[in-house]
DNA sequence: GAACTATATGTAAATATCCGAATACACTTA
DNA sequence: TAAGTGTATTCGGATATTTACATATAGTTC
């Protein structure tokens, strides 16, 4: 396995853009974001959420790469960074989804099962 | 926003698979399983780990479902859940890849002005 | 069943994360 | 410059994660 630095790096990097998916709200927050740029009032709403707590998400999503705030007036707009982002969220959906429907057909057999004994 | 209990706890899955991957070492350990199972011993020497340390990461990998271990004999291997996994890392590491890029081509541009100027 | 090998877990210390409440800061408008 | 609105930070405590070291467990082979 190549261990060299530059590998390290660019894992730490990786693994930080993942951390910064591996949360709930932070996963509801960027899909609120898909269609349009959002300011924290409104994100704060749609999430129902305490307004320092939507700042501190929005904060480690920027620092992760995953958001980009700019300022229009009064208010800050934040933004994806990438939409491919959301890409990755839909194909970790979609990879639990099939999981949570093959277990799903488990328990359905085992009832058929159940009521044929 | 959808703030059904279903909606609520599918979401806490998939920042539990996110999270997962939030780990360089975790990371590494799914990219060395991409061409075929390994034990625990083999990937303890190929990421250069202490064993008990290879063994936790593993079952957090296998909790969160994104490896299986199937004993053969003496040895337990293990393998990915789901291919797809690979994908979602690897196209979160192009979206790192071009960000590095840019902001590569961004001290690019900084110097040649500097030599400009 | 004893010895052996592979894998997992207990424990403790260091470190990080999350949240709520209060407060600070930034920008705009009057 | 003062008031007002939007956004960020700080602090505290509770909880979780990571790691190393030691040890336990599980399965195999003799």
């Amino acid at each position: 396995m190549n261990k060299s630095p530059l590998l390290q790096e660019v894992t730490e990097l990786h693994a930080g853009i993942c951390n910064g998916l591996a949360d709930p709200t932070r996963i509801l927050m960027l899909y609120a974001l898909v269609d349009e740029p959002r300011n924290v009032n409104d994100l704060t709403e749609t999430l129902n959420l305490p307004q320092p707590t939507t700042s501190r998400h929005l904060k480690i999503l920027r620092q992760q790469g995953l958001v980009i705030g700019e300022r229009e007036g009064l208010y800050i707009y934040y933004r994806l960074a990438d939409k491919r982002i959301i890409e990755a969220l839909d194909l970790l959906r979609t990879i639990l989804n099939d999981r949570l429907t093959y277990r799903a057909s488990l328990v359905e057999n085992q009832n058929s099962n159940q009521k044929q004994e």
